[in-house]
DNA sequence: CATGAATGAGAGTTCATTCAT
DNA sequence: GATGAATGAACTCTCATTCAT
């Protein structure tokens, strides 16, 4: 890795914190070189605006998320215990909203036009549907309508992981959110 | 009404149109200036600031949205019949996500520390609560899990108008969340 | 005049002695700022650019430029008395090139691809053409090639005008132009 | 010719291309970069700016330009010939302005006070005088003033390259230059 | 109250120039 | 010598905000 690259990195990494604090139209390139402790010029040799710095970030984490459930059923792992997990790892991400990126993402989209969104939400309701069908066809999982459970789930923690970054919300409620989606699933609780 | 309630009042229509469309961040004094056909100095004489301008404009909503289903409860009208007009009323507004304020507020919120979303959100749980709680009273509804069931009707009706103004999504989707509400609380089919 | 329009009025004044020195690309708003006394803003709401600026600067000497002959000649006065006022006018033109625009016009054009330089030319050049014409139709003036000879006025002038920004010219030089071209209508000298 | 010296002459060869397209003052160090593929600190390894470029660009072709009748004189060639080899150069050089750094120099001159001009000026003076009187002398050319009629030469070539960069000339202007010239010195047509 | 001219702080952007490798 | 990352100064432009009229 050259020393530009880890520079770039470096600016990458700082500047995902700085999005996922403030959104992306409150983020300055100023901003960013504060965070960096790089001068104005270096930073723009690297970015030539705070969009492409975005899509930069965007990039590298959605290489990260494209973690499906698709390993799991291969290997023929119980839904109930896959679901288990993806509940678990929701549950963390609604109680931690600072880290997140969607209000930049939303905000970033409203501005660019971009189609990112579309692709992530598309990924997302692919990933559910199949765990959900491979549930079903376990025996794991109860005959529900799939699309309305899908919706159900992705918007309602949509929702809540949004809402919990401007309102105080107690654990008790991410909890009741998840528990809706298992009880929908699993006709039982945890 | 004075001229100057008059001119008070022009100010806060323009403005909630443009609020609406850009959220609240975006707004500029230039903006609402250009739509009110203002001078600078003028719109300073009665708003000091978007952010007030942004509160005035939220008091206005706020009175007419006050309403819940207390007067339909009164009347006795089957708790089914509220709930389907109230059904009714999510889809239209999840169809027009272009008429929101939501990220207007959401923004105005973050930027502000305005607890303004804390009281929207508890009246919204107490209004349905209310209504949820009549409904079983009444027998109409089954017996469910009153926090559980409101969580999921307020977020992830939030969550799909949200995400309705950045992806383009299908009335199906929308009524798939009503759907699944309906279905929850009377075990039937619409 | 509003306070408004005065301002503006002293804005191209101030930046007319900037371009004549400095050139057009030379000149930023920043100079402007300095010579008008004016905020960056203030400027702003006048001018968009130097662009524009230098514009309303052109728009106003055109406007005087729009001298022609035409009064002279329908006065009868005669073609070599006007040729004379006119030699003199283009010598002292010649001795106070840091009054000219020339330069900035040059530029000018050549960034934007107005076609301003276009229009004077053939402005000077009709001029030109419509007094010698005069003059030998009133038998003052010889039966030169009338194209041949404007053209050598035009290019010989223009030529000498923008030299002598940039080199240090003798007087004499000068008027061995005018005498050159009086000699070519009228046969005679001064 | 070392390594060294190639660069430096590419170097030379590309940035000539350079100012004669855009003048001095708009050639930067970051384009003199793009044009010849090298870094910026190579390049300032060989240049120190671009005021140094230049005196080198322009170095390499006064060396060229530096001809002047001598030769042809010395030969005893007829002065009309050498005037019509001249004149057709003039002709050609003024139909191809983009070739010319005339604007490039102009630029150069203003900015660092340069003597080079004067220099070129009293060589081109000098070299036209000397066929002048060379043609005056054997009988080719009439009892002209020398003087004046090197001015007209000069300037009305000068005026009429400077003006073809920025306003579409037809041959036949240019064409009419050089006749004017002709028939001064000669006083015939071609 | 209303106007709109003016201010000034701050963001975006570009380059000449330096310097460690 | 050559590289290209980095610096910092200068410039363009936008707005929130003030104030004389």
């Amino acid at each position: 890795m050259t020393k530009g690259e880890k520079t770039r990195e470096n600016i990458i990494d700082a500047s995902y914190a700085l999005f996922s604090m403030k959104g992306f139209k409150q983020v300055t390139m100023k901003d960013v070189c504060e965070v960096t402790g790089m001068s104005r010029g270096g930073l723009y040799s690297h970015f030539s605006g705070t969009d492409q710095l975005f899509e930069a970030v965007l990039e590298k984490i959605t290489e990260k998320s494209a973690a499906d459930f698709q390993k799991e059923i291969e290997k023929e792992i119980p839904a109930a215990k896959i679901l288990e997990s993806a509940l678990h790892l929701m549950e963390e991400e609604m109680k931690h909203p600072k880290d997140s990126l969607s209000i930049a993402l939303y905000e970033f989209v409203e501005m660019t036009d971009s189609d990112i969104m579309e692709q992530l939400n598309r990924n997302a309701e692919e990933k559910w549907k199949k765990l959900i069908r491979y549930g079903i066809k376990r025996g794991e999982f109860r005959e529900v309508n799939v699309d309305e459970i899908v919706n159900v789930i992705l918007y309602s923690y949509q929702g809540a992981r949004m809402w919990s970054r401007i309102i105080s919300m107690k654990p008790k409620t991410f909890r009741s959110i998840t528990d809706h989606i298992r009880k929908q699933l699993t006709g039982g609780e945890r």
